[in-house]
RNA sequence: GGUCGCGUAGCUCAGCUGGAUAGAGCAUCUGCCUUCUAAGCAGACGGUCAAAGGUUCGAAUCCUUUCGCGAUCACCA
């Protein structure tokens, strides 16, 4: 049984021998720095059913736990707070204990309820930026947690490759560089279709400025300049199957993709599925018509079906327009039932979209409770800020992105500066370095961007590129890396026990404080899972890293004689290491073993 | 204007279901490299937790109001 249970049940059978009172819930706070003690009971909220003095009642109650459990050693209370320690013997066996479970805080009993999780979900006329990046990594972070907490998972992603937009790239295409491609130009796909759609947006700005000086308003010249008539046009081909516009449209598409898989690749992110707009853009009409039966929604004169969420503080939303045809919420419902019946163990779904589109979901995810299926309440918007720029916003339009695959290359090569002044990969080839820049570089993006809440903006510099020192992923790569190396020369037998007769006269302090660290972390990959946090798992993680330096730093871990303490150091260590590859697999940072 | 989110050190951010004296990194200063990787360690400086009320034994955390920033309120996606 877990030490916390064991204190509860001791607390509560306390609370009975001693004052004849049923208790049924005992608050527990971790003890404060300062403080003698590894657990604090709260005495403070057992007043409501005890009468007396707190101190009187936590010192009793301390007694009688000391009495009871061999774990506990001593007991202190200060004001309502009772403060417990554990022997270091309780703290040792358990950390033998852990030494031997494989994972750390993975659980292993599976459920047969799948997640999937969505994430990505580009436009494809131009190349991903850093938004995307941040919704990337947070939706393949998200995915490696709730997988580690036992659930199966697929990952996916809804692709906007139909519309307007996609249009203004093959028009501009056609007219200014028809006959380039990847292969003859020697740029991306996703980059050289991204070319085009910039090209459109300044043609046709310049056709309406030059329609304003001939004399018309300005709102008209920008409906009608003759280059979005031509777009518009291009999509109604589309639509009614135009074998040559289809054609086109298949071909710019396919650059985009494998631009697109390019990115994925060095980002180090995967998807089990894809799925298209072009594909799903139609779904959900019939439901919206089952649903009028049922009268979850109702019909406007004009035809237009309309949902009321009034009741629910919202306002009415269209799920359908006067003409019959589909809007991104009746998309969005026909896709969530096709995933499901597609795969059919999916309970619970998490949709990784910025927070401009909180409102959506909110209404979305109504909309199918309403609609009666079970999965819905397992919905779960994974909302995140805006990735700001000191200049402000991006508009990709304008050209005030950071491209994605920019700013990869650019965290390699400041990884690559970093590392050379600290000239520390003498023996490497240029083909190791290169491998190890990149590993570090992204693994410092993609800290950068993860150990911060979800919920709030990021301003990203990218001017002053990000930090390999304190509280980044170098640091903890490199930690990581240091103990690879300690681990590599140490010559000892990894299945013996150390045998301590008296632990307490052997142990610096800083090893039972790493002890309990250890002891306590893998809860926190619980508690990231329920809540959808990667931003948990770095800060903890970190924390976990700043105990192990300072450990490190304070004891010799290969100098001393003693092979006792030497064995458990060694343990110790490669435990550490363990927890810190498994938390930056959570985050997708790659682990050097060297650097 | 309605709704939602955010506001913690000069800067970038932690702070788990309310707990004791508010936590890191960067920056600025002090010490540590002949001993396992100094991308490190030890320390100093730095705070009216936006403001005011309220609930409570106890509030950065919960509630109300105000201020500031952002998002959103389309037969766009």
């Amino acid at each position: 049984m877990h030490i916390v249970k064991k204190i509860e049940q001791s607390v509560i059978q306390g609370v009975q021998t001693l004052f004849g009172q049923e208790l049924d819930q005992v608050e527990f706070v971790p003890t404060r720095k300062d403080f003698e003690g590894d657990l604090t009971v709260v005495v403070f909220s057992m007043l409501k059913i005890l009468k007396g003095k707190p101190e009187q009642i936590g010192n009793q109650l301390g007694a009688h736990i000391v009495a009871e459990l061999s774990e506990v050693s001593t007991f202190n209370v200060v004001k309502g707070f009772l403060n417990l320690s554990f022997t270091d013997t309780y703290f040792l066996e358990a950390f033998q204990e852990t030494l031997h479970q494989e994972s750390y805080g993975y659980v292993k009993e599976t459920t047969n309820e799948a997640v999937m999780v969505e994430y990505s979900s580009p436009n494809t006329n131009k190349p991903l930026h850093l938004g995307h990046i941040r919704n990337n990594l947070l939706g393949y972070s998200v995915a490696k947690i709730i997988e580690a907490s036992g659930r199966k998972v697929y990952k996916t992603q809804i692709i906007n490759d139909r519309g307007i937009h996609i249009c203004k790239s093959m028009l501009a295409w056609q007219r200014f560089g028809a006959g380039e491609t990847p292969e003859n130009t020697g740029l991306k796909g996703d980059a050289l279709v991204g070319k085009y759609y910039v090209a459109f947006d300044k043609a046709y700005k310049e056709e309406v400025a030059q329609m304003v000086s001939a004399g018309l308003p300005k709102e008209q010249a920008e409906k009608e300049a003759p280059l979005l008539k031509a777009a518009q046009q291009m999509l109604l081909l589309w639509e009614a199957g135009d074998a040559n516009t289809v054609q086109l449209w298949k071909t710019m598409n396919g650059w985009v993709y494998k631009g697109f898989e390019e990115t994925y690749k060095r980002l180090g992110v995967s998807f089990d599925s894809y799925y298209y707009e072009s594909d799903t853009y139609l779904l959900g009409k019939d439901v919206v018509a089952k649903g009028l039966e049922q009268g979850v929604f109702f019909k406007k004169e004009d035809g237009s079906v309309w949902i009321d969420l009034t009741e629910e503080g919202l306002d009415e939303k269209i799920v359908l327009r006067s003409d019959g045809t589909a809007v991104y919420m009746t998309q969005d419902i026909g896709t969530a039932i096709q995933r499901v019946a597609d795969y059919p163990d999916v309970n619970g779904m998490v949709y990784t979209v910025g927070n401009e589109q909180d409102y959506h979901f909110k209404v979305l995810f109504l909309i199918l409770k309403k609609l009666g299926f079970s999965w819905a309440q397992q919905l779960f918007h994974l909302s995140y800020g805006m990735v700001d720029l000191p200049s402000g916003k991006m508009k990709s339009r304008e050209g005030t992105v950071v491209d994605a695959d920019d700013l990869i290359t650019e965290m390699a090569a400041t990884a690559a500066s970093i590392s050379e002044d600290l000239g520390k990969l003498s023996g490497y080839t240029e083909e190791q370095k290169t491998a190890l820049y990149h590993t570090i570089g992204l693994g410092a993006l993609k800290y950068y961007i993860l150990k911060v809440d979800p919920k709030k903006r990021i301003l990203f510099d990218p001017k002053e590129s990000v930090d390999f020192q304190g509280n980044t992923g170098p640091f903890i790569q490199y930690t990581y890396a240091r103990i690879q190396s300690i681990l590599r020369k140490a010559d000892f037998d990894f299945s013996q026990t150390p045998n301590f007769n008296d632990h307490t006269s052997f142990l610096h302090e800083k090893e039972i404080a790493l002890i309990k660290q250890l002891l306590l972390f893998p809860e926190t990959i619980q508690l990231a899972a329920t809540q959808y946090s990667p931003a948990l798992v770095a800060n903890y993680t970190y924390e976990l890293v700043k105990a192990f330096n300072s450990f490190y730093q304070n004891v010799s871990i290969l100098g001393e004689s003693d092979s006792d303490l030497k064995v458990f150091r060694v343990q110790l260590s490669d435990k550490v290491a363990l927890v810190i590859k498994d938390a930056l697999l959570l985050l997708g940072i790659e682990v050097p073993e060297r650097m």
